[in-house]
DNA sequence: TTGTAAGCGTTATCAA
DNA sequence: TTGATAACGCTTACAA
């Protein structure tokens, strides 16, 4: 033992009961009698006692901790998803433990691994491989899946209506005038991005318009994940560029913007840009990015509540999914602030 | 319990050995012989089983896990520190319990004593009142604290020269010429935002320079906490309001920033801003605010290689102290750029 | 109201 | 190379 810690024997005998009884005090007080109460209490105090979690979870099967895994602890939609996830497990006297996977597939099968070895109660996910799930499923681990919809597993899902998103902001962009859109997509085979995909091309379709090939262009949800799709999209001869990108998630929009600042363009003069996720704290220094925000808060908020709740009634469980409609926040890039000048003017 | 997990013994009686020699599998796989060795693994396979950690560390007296307690997670600044600890953390076999405080002094020590209950192996804290840590030291808690200072607490400390920092600041907007300089600073009894007082006063008497007292207001370093200050410092009558604040930390300058847009008035134009903490993705859009950079990615690596050391080498450990110097990144929000074309024009 | 005994799932220790 | 036994710190079930 590293931690030789005061256990709930030191409190027994100190206090000149058994250990039970300080059990009781902890667990239902009102079972004790007041003065042994006030004496436990006070030995417990004088002592720094602190139950330990490991030994109790291990009888009791409950470890009152919820896991949450996020692709990206640096990108801001997942702090927004920990955050309202932190303040509902907390406030139910949960323990929330944040497992950030980076850009790793092994890392997340480890992550995930070692939750579940520490019991964890119940799993919040918002990224990683198919596998994971099934292998969760198969144990039927409380599980909610917190953006990608998967076919076939039983669980519960808090998503955004990625097709309502993306048909959004094409629309948009076709509004503008725009008719040459680009679309920087995250992975092939993440679900997200293939319904984005998907509500991009009937969009287009919709106005007999068929896209290039070469337009729609495939990155990472990580920080750099887009740069080299980018530069291509931007290398392209200009009778061939695009003229708007519609950008999948916000660090895919960063690497747009450093895109076109190597090539010496502009956003909106020379290229409009649009995207999914919003950067809260960098449209208060600057509103520039236009954008379908996901109240993704709300995500972490509803996934925690959807988890505890099964946990408290694991036998009325039903496998639910929340959809949540996103919200287009016009600002300065994609153009239409610049165009509605040049029309008064 | 609720979880009927598969067991030790389970695997241990469909391979037809002793639970010992499926522990030892795990643990010392050297000491099993090759055959046995397939035949459990394959079990372990087949069965799913996953050692349960509760147990373990029951028994062993570590968790493996380590445990990071920050103010506020929707701050960049706490999550490249959480980033940081993470990988050094996940690097050495350990896991990161990620601890918000958000903004109550009653939620840091619940979080720390769940994370005690909890027996992580040490805590990497960031953020917390005074008497959390005293009750650590007591506990011999290994504890590494990352920014505030405090004295009389035996542990490691990573922080940044906070006196140095402010002073760069300080002396910068003398340089542009600025005599009116306002401190928004974090609370009071913050030990950072003290050396930052400290090192504010100091620039402005070398160069003879009393500030008025108004010009010193306190806020907090969560989102909104220097809305209040800086509409008060604003609102000062234009003969005493200053040309120029430093604000505290990332939050603070957001604070001022709204709050001059609200006064309408502009920045660097009417007010110049300089402030602690960079917003790294924000710059990359739009690189408005004049910085002090802390090498927060680095502080959480380095508080958790020492946190790490001290666990591996009890008997080795001193305390120690890691101190780096910040950087003073120029851009728009402190007016330099503007001058310098005045000057030039 | 309080206490005793057993056991949660592991591993340390000693024995075979 | 493998196994039996005890113990980690706590709570459930039962008894006093």
């Amino acid at each position: 033992m590293r931690n030789n810690a005061v256990t709930i024997q030191d409190v027994a005998a100190h206090a000149g009961v058994s250990a039970m009884t300080v059990s009781r005090v902890l667990n239902n007080p009102s079972q004790v009698a007041p003065e042994t109460r006030k004496r436990i209490e006070q030995t417990i105090e004088e002592l720094g006692y602190f139950p330990n979690a490991l030994a109790r979870g291990l009888l009791t099967g409950r470890t009152e901790t919820l896991g949450l895994i996020v692709g990206d602890i640096t990108n801001p939609y997942c702090t927004a998803l920990a955050s309202g996830a932190e303040e509902v497990a907390h406030r139910n006297g949960y323990s929330l433990v944040l497992g950030n996977i980076g850009n790793s597939a092994e890392k997340a099968n480890r992550l995930v691994e070692t939750l579940v070895r520490n019991r964890v109660d119940g799993l919040l996910i918002n990224a990683g491989p198919r596998d994971i799930f099934k292998m969760l499923m198969k144990r039927k681990y409380p599980v909610v899946i917190i953006g990608p919809e998967f076919k076939g597993i039983q669980t519960d899902f808090v998503t955004g209506d990625n097709f309502y998103g993306v048909q959004v902001l094409t629309q948009h962009l076709l509004n503008l005038g725009h008719q040459r859109i680009a679309l920087l997509n995250g992975p092939k085979d993440d679900s997200e991005a293939i319904q984005r995909e998907r509500g991009y091309l009937q969009t287009l379709a919709e106005h007999d318009i068929t896209p290039e090939p070469e337009w729609i262009v495939e990155g990472t949800y990580w920080r750099g994940g887009g740069d080299q799709p980018s530069a291509r999209l931007l290398g392209l001869p200009p009778s061939h560029r695009p003229t708007a990108i519609i950008a999948s998630n916000n660090f895919l929009a960063l690497s747009v913007i450093e895109a076109v600042r190597d090539a010496r363009l502009r956003i909106p003069e020379d290229i409009a840009l649009v995207g999914f996720d919003d950067f809260e704290l960098a449209s208060i220094i600057y509103p520039f990015l236009t954008v379908i925000a996901q109240p993704v808060r709300t995500y972490g908020v509803q996934a925690a509540q959807l988890l505890i709740d099964r946990l408290n009634n694991p036998e009325k469980w039903q496998p639910s999914r929340l959809v949540f409609t996103p919200e287009l926040i016009v600002r300065i890039s994609c153009g239409a602030k610049l165009q509605r000048t040049v029309i008064s003017s």
